[in-house]
DNA sequence: CTTTTTATATAGGTTAACCGATATATGTTA
DNA sequence: TAACATATATCGGTTAACCTATATAAAAAG
């Protein structure tokens, strides 16, 4: 066990990122580059888009811009319901750090 | 890759926990139920309690209450501010599932 | 003191999440 | 069109995170 290494949270900041904007899987790169520190790589990015895509949750247009499909937003919903049930109060969480 | 499981935050979630009040392992797990909805088995919480023990960010008294170490202080703060700046945007998560 | 319940500990195994390496496809410039 | 750059795709492998099952310790009830 790796301590506060926030894993896990890929598929949900895709979701969440392409809810606000259509994007390719490299702007989507960037995106989480911003928030993560680190850009990930192709082999972490793609993959989940496929499996994203095979769930249904997203679709891509011709230009592989993806965006949510309603099944997609209606999970996208349900996981920021459990977000912020666990982390009622990250309020807090942003007093902590400064 | 399972859609939106969010793993990964235990241990930061002990941390957090144990800096707004010592705890022994049992409370925590209740405490986590709370959050998750389900409770950490045994053999998740307590080799978790172990190691961030063994990396000196809590310690023990002599009832098995744990609380933060100065360093797991620092660590909470830093993990803390990993959370801030990943989910910038948590503000709006809050209203997605409403 | 014995029994029962509650709490803690640990070994072993499973899997989700991710990455590195590599290949291919697409677009861009000369 | 050739050379180069960028974007996408996929395989194979690693590991962090966690759980199940089981064992032991401690506390509470009888």
């Amino acid at each position: 066990m790796k301590c506060c290494d926030m894993k896990g949270f890929l598929s949900y900041l895709i979701l969440w990122n392409l809810s606000k904007k259509g994007m390719n899987g490299s702007e989507l790169a960037e995106e989480l580059k911003k928030r993560k520190g680190s850009k990930p790589s192709p082999g972490t990015i793609y993959p989940a888009l496929k499996e994203l895509k095979e769930k249904g949750l997203i679709i891509a247009d011709k230009n592989k811009v993806y965006s949510l499909t309603k099944k997609g937003e209606k999970e996208l919903k349900s996981a920021c319901a459990i977000f912020c049930k666990t982390f009622y109060d990250m309020k807090d969480m942003l007093n902590c750090c400064k």
